[in-house]
DNA sequence: CGGCACATACCGCCTGGTCGGTGGGAGGAC
DNA sequence: GTCCTCCCACCGACCAGGCGGTATGTGCCG
């Protein structure tokens, strides 16, 4: 379960040996992240992919499609992985934590694809933002069933709603990409145990409630 | 303090009375907001804010200039609040809260400008990120502090960085942008509360230490 | 009558996208 | 085995449009 973080260190011209496809998939992750999508010229684009137009418009129809290629690989990566520890043995709480800080985790170790998730969603078509965001519902739901069923059995406090608490995890989560440095103090598996013990913290039944309810 | 939610309704065309700046600022805004920084043109934007691109060139030396006066627009207005709640009286945990639910607040009572400032950062020159990047800062920082304060005299838990806490929170703030919507069912002054009692529950000095350290 | 606050026509550049071409490898005919 | 054929993956010169920005003109106010 942790092996999936091996395919990091294939980013510069690209070994010429892997497929065209992912050669752009891989150079417009980078670009795009780096310098926007809407900074980053085909040219620019597929040059850095060492390939040339011809190519890049034989696989993808337009500038566009390479964006959405981009972030249905992480949609995939990330309900993937949702998954797995959703559906292990366990207490919920732990289960919840290490689900939680697997997240992080997997976002700093691809911060890039992060970092365009957010930023770029506007410039996909109504049409595929929608699909994109069905899909990252999909994903937050599944998050948020598991704090519902904490709260039921009552090891979590239910006097916020768990729609809330998940936006508001996921919401520090993708803000990593703001501040988040590889050679920064803190490593990724650190911050993903301080963040999923503030979210079990904030979710502690308690017994002075401070709230609007 | 809580009559700076005025300006809200003078959105469309602008009533042709405020002065010029200040109409291509609003326009500027709401279309940048609307449809990002790049694809919104030079000339849909003074069309929106009914004058002409030599107006628009009087006043402001160029489209990143204008998106820079949002900038700092944003940025004085999340200063002066802060400070406002920092330097008041009363416990530090209620000041804390009263600070927190209030950038909740001001968040969601200008929801464009906070989807511009996380969207749009990169459209800006390296110099004028620098700026606002440090601006920014400060402004964290005096965040931190509070929560720093409240660490030394245990009134808060000291297991977990204050700097964390602070890009942990402000995380879920940017967020709001994603998901926030004025006609659903929570108010801002309802998310606000529930995320400062979020943030107030995770600090709360812990009996049984689950973290990493 | 000077100059400030705009108006408008215009420009060159750069961008995403296209389209006729091509080389080389698989495969059928003999 | 060899040749011819075909087609698929890819090439790259080219294009039209739209963009940000400019330059010159103009009316009005002090």
């Amino acid at each position: 379960m942790a092996d999936a973080t091996d395919r990091r260190s294939a980013s510069p011209p690209d070994p010429a040996s892997l497929p065209v496809p992912e050669r752009l998939l891989s150079a417009a992750t980078r670009l795009f992240a780096q310098h926007g999508f809407e900074r980053t010229s085909v040219q620019e684009l597929v040059d850095a992919a060492g390939v040339t137009k011809g190519a890049m418009y034989h696989y993808f129809s337009s500038k566009e499609d390479l964006l959405f290629a981009v972030y249905q690989r992480v949609l995939a990566m990330q309900t993937r992985r949702l998954e797995e520890f959703a559906e292990a043995d366990g207490p919920l709480a732990e289960r919840l934590h290490a689900a939680a800080a697997d997240v992080v985790l997997t976002t700093v170790d691809n911060l890039d694809d992060t970092v365009i998730f957010f930023r770029s969603l506007h410039m996909l078509s109504e049409e595929r933002r929608g699909a994109v965001r069905k899909e990252r519902r999909r994903y937050h739901e599944r998050f948020r069933e598991m704090i519902r069923t904490g709260q039921r059995q009552g090891v979590f406090r239910a006097d916020v709603p768990a729609d809330l608490v998940v936006n508001h995890f996921f919401g520090s989560v993708h803000h990593l990409g703001m501040w988040y440095r590889p050679d920064g103090a803190l490593s990724g598996a650190a911050i993903g145990g301080y963040y999923a013990d503030l979210l079990l913290a904030s979710l502690r039944p308690d017994p002075a409630p401070t709230g609007t309810g």
